[in-house]
DNA sequence: AGCACGCCGACT
DNA sequence: GTCGGCGTGCTC
């Protein structure tokens, strides 16, 4: 079926800007016509700006102000599919149409002709005269018969200055051409072997595989404990999908996995996949938006803004660590990529693997409503075991003042150095100490945009304010009473632990893995290889140590905190505390080597800490489900956030206050609405921030509700509106 | 998002 | 009388 075409004269076109108008707009067709889905460039008021045809013109503006298309872009249209996309999440995010558009169309020149480079191969004839370097740069072309070099990579490969080159192309020996910078990446072979199968991977890949030759819409949740083996399961439906034919979208939570993914699938696939990302260049990233659209690119490998790629026939998402909450974009446009995946899938006939040793608890309702099949992994690869999971009682650990790790953990952790394994400390607290309070008058160091305390970093010797950014030298005196070197530092961040260790331990070689220690992906990921050959005797580590790196000589991980997830009201505080704490545990023991991990904790005898220890997994998920469904609360009801926020406090809690009041189209759908109360984060950047909540039964049709609740109200130009759709925490 | 239009205070 | 503050509204 092709796209609805506009070649008459007259013809009018709706066009989709990336102007934050809540509306097409309509045109005249250009000349020669155009194709629904083109990209085009159109005049907007005195300025040129990038659309996409929509579809045929509304016909409700007045024909003679109307204006025409100035020219079609030289890239793939928009597919029909990813309209589609676009508007339902658009529609389920209550986002509006020209961000959903600007999310799909994050190419760095996209209207660009293709840019081209030269390009240098065997021409005609011999050299006027034969010399050892002419001789080289022409055994070179033969050698890799037909294929083409640039002009560098000929020189060097051949081992002469490019004159040599430049003086064969004036002669015509060597040809010169204009070839497309933008070429299709290298081609993945899915024959290509894989590694031998447990019974139970075999089994469920096999599953996996049927899926992909179905190819209709599925969503399968496949879950398997650390080193079970999910990655190898899943990179057969991979290799199913390609052998169809068909793209393969992996997305990953954390852009320091990648590099090890890419490795695996070089060795699966004997290529590279392709990345996108936001460590990748601009210029990758034009090749890699334009293959993925043209089908020179099989499989992209990426983070959650991948999903927006203009795939060509998109067969399979994979979305590793489905539970993650970097999943959950939480400013711009805030949706859920987990979520968006399968729709995105349900709408081009794809499969959905989401591939998790804890998935979250939406996904456990999926299973279990039918919505999702499930696969599981019991074995651990290569048969190691879960580590032994041990709670440490702070409560009876004799511990002075300003240190955390208890004589039980030190005594552990010396065992294992001097069996010559590693150990790990785990607390989730970047930086030095949360706190900074003035011994002389008690005064905690804020920040001065935000109603957030000020972490010290003594490693930058600097406070950092963790929510906006701001940072401001270490200060030696108070800024409240003036009193000198009286400030001192409250609870333990992950610096502050790595000093503890090594006090403890001189002799030990220390790593500390905190993102905010890298400047780079790269640097961290080196750190990350260096700790796995057995660079360190103990590394220090913040969730970023939880996800899915190998460190195969660690034998002990120590949770410094096991309760720190656990404060708060936070609805998903429990089952974050779990997964995390699961994960953790999850690094140590790996190969042959069966692990511990050990929790300190002050409340031993809390249900979370239980299920933990007992790894009673379905038990945790029921309980949690129970009081879920009972409180009417996500995922067996539904909720959105609505933040306000104004440089005027008294504007915000005003406005949020009229809401509040004029509640009707909530309360038509049988939602309710809490609040306003102070955001988790009161103050941002210098705005004040009111939050509601509402909370509506499962099947009410929130969006179109909380859509005229929020249009009953005129908002002042000052105060800014988000509404977040199934928000990820609340208080 | 830009950008123009438009209605009230301190200046040549 | 005019220049300019940024609140409000439009862009096919």
């Amino acid at each position: 079926m092709s796209p609805p075409s506009f070649h008459d004269a007259g013809d009018l076109v709706a066009v989709l800007t990336i102007q934050p108008l809540d509306r097409t707009l309509d045109y005249k067709a250009p000349e020669g016509g155009c194709f629904a889905g083109a990209f085009v460039e159109v005049p907007l008021g005195p300025r040129k700006v990038m659309g996409v045809i929509w579809g045929p013109g509304q016909g409700d503006f007045d024909r003679a102000r109307i204006r025409s298309v100035i020219r079609v872009l030289d890239a793939v249209p928009m597919r029909q599919e990813m309209q589609e996309f676009l508007t339902r999440a658009a529609d389920y995010t209550l986002t509006l149409m020209p961000a959903m558009l600007r999310l799909a169309t994050r190419s760095p020149g996209l209207g660009d002709p293709p840019s081209m480079r030269k390009i240098y191969r065997r021409g005609e004839g011999s050299p006027d005269r034969d010399t050892q370097a002419r001789r080289r740069v022409l055994e070179v072309l033969g050698e890799y018969g037909g294929l083409a070099f640039t002009l560098g990579e000929l020189a060097q490969t051949a081992g002469v200055s490019t004159s040599v080159v430049k003086g064969l192309v004036k002669q015509g020996v060597v040809r010169e051409e204009d070839s497309p910078r933008d070429l299709p990446y290298p081609h993945l072979d899915p024959a290509l072997g894989g590694v031998t199968l447990a019974a139970d991977q075999a089994e469920a890949a096999a599953t996996l595989r049927a899926g992909i030759r179905s190819l209709d819409y599925g969503t399968t949740l496949l879950k398997g404990v650390t080193g079970s083996g999910k990655t190898e399961v899943y990179l057969e439906a991979v290799a199913e999908c390609l052998a169809q034919g068909r793209q393969a979208l992996v997305l990953l939570p954390e852009i320091a996995l990648t590099a090890e993914f890419l490795k695996r699938v070089e060795a699966r696939f004997g290529a590279m996949p392709t990345e996108w990302h936001s460590g990748v260049t601009m210029t990758e990233r034009r090749r890699a938006w334009r293959m993925v659209a043209e089908g020179g690119a099989q499989l992209i490998v990426g983070a959650r803004s991948a999903l927006f790629l203009p795939f060509r026939d998109l067969g399979l998402i994979v979305v590793d660590e489905e539970h993650d909450t970097s999943y959950k974009q939480e400013d711009g446009v805030m949706y859920n990529a987990r979520d968006m995946a399968v729709l995105r899938a349900s709408i081009c006939s794809a499969r959905v693997v989401l591939a998790s040793a804890t998935p979250c608890l939406e996904s456990w309702a999926n299973v279990e409503t039918g919505k999702y099949a499930r696969l599981e992994l019991t074995s651990r690869f290569g048969d190691a075991e879960l580590p032994e999971m041990r709670a440490i009682d702070m409560r009876s650990e004799i511990l002075p003042s300003n240190r955390w790790i208890s004589p039980t953990l030190q005594r552990a952790v010396e065992q294992r150095l001097e069996a010559g394994e590693q150990a790990l400390i785990f607390l989730n607290r970047r930086g030095y100490a949360p706190v900074t309070v003035c011994r002389a008058c008690g005064h905690q160091i804020g920040c001065d945009h935000c109603d957030a305390r000020m972490v010290e970093h003594r490693f930058l010797k600097r406070l950092v304010c963790h929510q906006c950014g701001e940072t401001r030298p270490m200060p030696t005196i108070c800024p409240s009473c003036e009193a000198e070197d009286r400030l001192a530092p409250v609870g333990p961040g992950v610096e502050r632990m790595a000093e503890e260790t090594q006090a403890l331990f001189p002799e030990a070689r220390l790593a500390v893995l905190s993102s905010d220690l890298f400047g780079s992906a790269r640097a961290l990921k080196a750190q990350i290889e260096a700790i796995a050959a057995g660079g360190a005797d103990i590394v220090i580590g913040t969730q970023l140590v939880a996800k899915g790196h190998n460190f195969p000589l660690l034998t002990l991980v120590g949770v410094i905190d096991a309760d720190l997830g656990l404060q708060g009201s936070d609805l998903r505080a429990a089952e974050r505390t779990f997964q995390l704490m699961r994960q953790v545990a999850g690094r140590a023991g790996r190969a042959e080597r069966r692990g511990q991990a050990l929790l300190q904790t002050h409340q031993p005898e809390h249900p979370v800490i239980r299920a933990i220890l007992s790894g009673d997994e379905e038990g945790f998920w029921r309980a949690e489900a129970q009081e879920r469904r009972e409180a009417g609360v996500p995922p067996y009801g539904r909720m959105a956030g609505i933040v306000l926020s104004s440089p005027d406090v008294q504007e915000v809690f005003d406005i949020g206050g009229v809401l509040a009041r004029n509640d009707m189209p909530l309360r038509q759908i049988g939602a309710q609405v809490y609040g306003p109360a102070p955001a988790p984060i009161a103050r941002i950047r210098g705005r004040h921030r009111v939050r509601l909540l509402v909370k509506a039964p499962k099947t009410a049709p929130l969006q179109p509700a909380l859509a005229r609740w929020v249009a009953q109200v005129k908002l002042p130009a000052s105060l800014r509106l988000s509404v977040d759709i199934d928000p990820q925490s609340f208080y």
